[in-house]
DNA sequence: ACCTTTAATTCGACTGTTGAATTTAATTTG
DNA sequence: CAAATTAAATTCAACAGTCGAATTAAAGGT
């Protein structure tokens, strides 16, 4: 019957599953009312399927730590019985600085407790690896100026988040590699830490990007997305769950490695057939030259090569028309791989280069209908966003904003 | 200062957080027994870090409902103090069935509450797609085979699990297209319910092959990891966080469907550069009777032409060897992707094509190393098991298994 | 026989939540 | 204008889940 001797082995996962996601009670309701800008109790038990008793009670003790307050003047509507009274979160508690550094502009933003913008500031840098230090002066230079234009100082500032290109270790506030930075691994957190002595939040840009998207773009009404970012390079940020995912060892989503070609194009990353090989920037611009007809030593500034392209393009050059649809056919590629892998409900593309209209042309997005199976179902939705710089740093925002929510709100129990 | 009259847009993600993924303690602690095949309430405590009180209280409860028992026979050791009591599974109280479907072979397996296989049963089988109702006749076949041979009968069976190839809907049950299957959009579950009774938990091959994995392999000590299939297609599996990941909306990972190639090799989807053109089973037989120099009419079935294949290369043959060069090539590529896109820590290869040793070569592995970015990070670690279609099986069993203990622990409270 | 050690149990306390009854604040109606 | 009506918010007893300190249990060591 029973084998005493011969211990069975098991079966079933080993580890268990990852520390609880359930938030406190208390927080839901806070990033409830946030959420929706104002809400009344009874919006949020209706939202949140909770008690009328814990509403009560959970508001009460979030209104008295400061976290929340009455709206006073209630927007009178017609209707019967006691008139609801409409929440909000106390703007003035927390503010929160958003940084995105890149190679020629670096740009900051300061929000309050609510996610409101309250000032902005813009620094313009020279490009190129610097040293930690240099770098850090600039942020430096960066939150005194956003300080000074939101009328604030540094003592009511709860956190900050940075967001930059390269390999970031969100985890740790390291980065293993930017193009920033002429060190490697550097200790970026520790470093702010010591000279600025403000909570820190890194993460890379394409994260930014897509908490950008959750908290405050298109992505909000949406559980499951994909944010694909053309620049320097081609980024990917996931939304899963309402999650943002990093990675099952928190490494980036390196969209722009994967590899859509054997032994294809050359990529800065030495390697062969990257998707990044045939979207970024120095991929059109190396093409570039040979269509504009340039002789290797008229040099110009890639934007500027890329701006007479793409004019080139639109006025009917050949040549410099068969570098944009490749590039198109390729991010199309790229799409239909995220589909095929994620089947998200919604793609965002983003970024600057997305001014150039072969990106989101009609024929990309056919051609990536074209390459996913779809079985009778919706296909994938992709919408593009031209942003510029500063929703980026808002996203940086909204990382050290659901920090220092969390510390809030661990701090009433 | 405030201003009432335009209310706030606010900020954050609309919707709240996948419903509580906390599982009860209860059912931790269970877990955790299976998983461990014994442990004594010690473990237990240190394992899930809960209190001695709790312990007690809840396996005496579980206990008491049949689920648990204490192992009569302590494996003596010495030392001092008093002797823990191990538990184990009520290994009687629940059977379930797994069974996976495909072309040419059916199999079963029945496993006990604890997941140990009781019995096993396979049917062969006609290839080509089939009526519903006769591939019910043969699961019908199959069970009552299985029931015989574990000496039980249907009423002791508390769930089937059933895998099958093609694109299954695994929370509506339902199979919008197989290749076991004439019609499209079956209503598989229904059907089944209907016939047998019987609860049933659907899903696609490759991710029973995950969860066989997972429960049962070298996934079990890993909590994130990626299973590739290539068989008659190439499939794929993603465990996050202990848990499978079906794709945003429900729908598999069809890496084999993602595209290597721009214009590449046709695919049985009917598109061209999908990575199975390049793998799969079809992909390589295409193109072995050029190289083993067949006329067109000769033709054998695309076993005998692959094992034909495989031994002209073996033998030096230039031609065969490019088929299967390019095969591993193309496979580099897949699991670089991967790699790129998810980071596991691990992937698994496995399916019976696993026997031709090119696929997992050392020169595919270097290559795929190659292909993927590692800054300083231990290179995820490939590992191949050319396991039978028992296992497909025995993942079944897990999908069925996890259900039913879901059920046994919510009947507690 | 008595101490030490380790396992397991008991039990009071605490937390987070619910739900019914109640209070509050408005509108509508006789 | 007072009473009825309606809806929002509050109060409070109860309850499930968990912890932790004290206690009991079962062994070995001295």
């Amino acid at each position: 019957m029973l084998d005493n001797h011969s211990p069975p082995k098991g079966c079933g996962p080993l580890l268990p599953l990852g520390a609880a996601q359930t938030k406190p009670m208390r927080q839901e309701i806070f990033e409830h009312v946030r959420a929706a800008g104002r809400a009344t109790r009874t919006d949020v038990i209706q939202a949140l399927g909770i008690s009328a008793g814990s509403a009560t009670a959970l508001t009460a003790e979030m209104i008295n730590a400061g976290l929340l307050r009455e709206v006073e003047s209630i927007p009178r509507e017609t209707g019967r019985g006691r008139p609801a009274v409409a929440l909000e979160v106390v703007t003035e508690t927390h503010a929160v600085i958003g940084i995105k550094l890149s190679e020629k502009v670096h740009s900051a933003v300061l929000t309050d407790f609510a996610g409101n913008t309250r000032a902005t500031a813009v620094l313009e840098t020279l490009a190129g690896p610097k040293q930690l230090d240099d770098l850090l002066a600039e942020v430096g230079k960066l939150i005194h100026d956003v300080l000074d234009a939101a009328g604030t100082q540094l003592s009511a500032v709860a956190a900050v988040g940075i967001g930059l290109s390269g390999i970031v270790d969100h985890q740790a506030g390291t980065v293993p590699w930017s193009p920033l930075l002429a060190q490697r691994n550097c200790d970026f957190a520790t470093a702010f830490r010591e000279k600025f002595g403000l909570p820190i939040h890194l993460d890379n840009d394409a994260n930014m990007l897509t908490l950008a998207e959750l908290w405050f773009g298109a992505g909000r009404a949406k559980s499951d997305f994909a944010v694909v970012t053309i620049e320097q390079g081609v980024g990917m940020g996931l939304v899963i769950d309402n999650r943002l995912y990093r990675g099952a060892r928190g490494m980036g989503l390196e969209l722009g490695h994967t590899k859509v070609q054997l032994d294809g194009a050359l990529c800065r990353c030495g390697r062969r057939g990257c998707l990044e090989a045939y979207l970024a920037d120095y991929a059109l611009a190396r093409e570039a030259a040979t269509a504009l007809h340039l002789q290797p030593h008229e040099s110009q500034s890639p934007n500027a090569l890329l701006e007479a392209l793409f004019t080139q393009a639109k006025s009917g050059d050949e040549a410099a028309q068969t570098i944009f649809r490749r590039a198109g056919r390729y991010l199309a590629v790229g799409l239909a791989n995220i589909v095929q892998l994620f089947d998200p409900a919604l793609i965002i593309i983003s970024g600057e280069r997305m001014q150039y209209d072969y990106l989101y042309a009609d024929e990309v997005m056919s051609e990536m209908h074209r390459l996913t199976l779809n079985d009778g179902r919706a296909p994938c939705t992709v919408e593009t966003h031209a942003w510029g710089d500063l929703v980026w740093a808002r996203g940086a925002t909204a990382l050290a904003l659901s920090a220092v929510t969390d510390q809030a709100i661990a701090n009433l129990a």
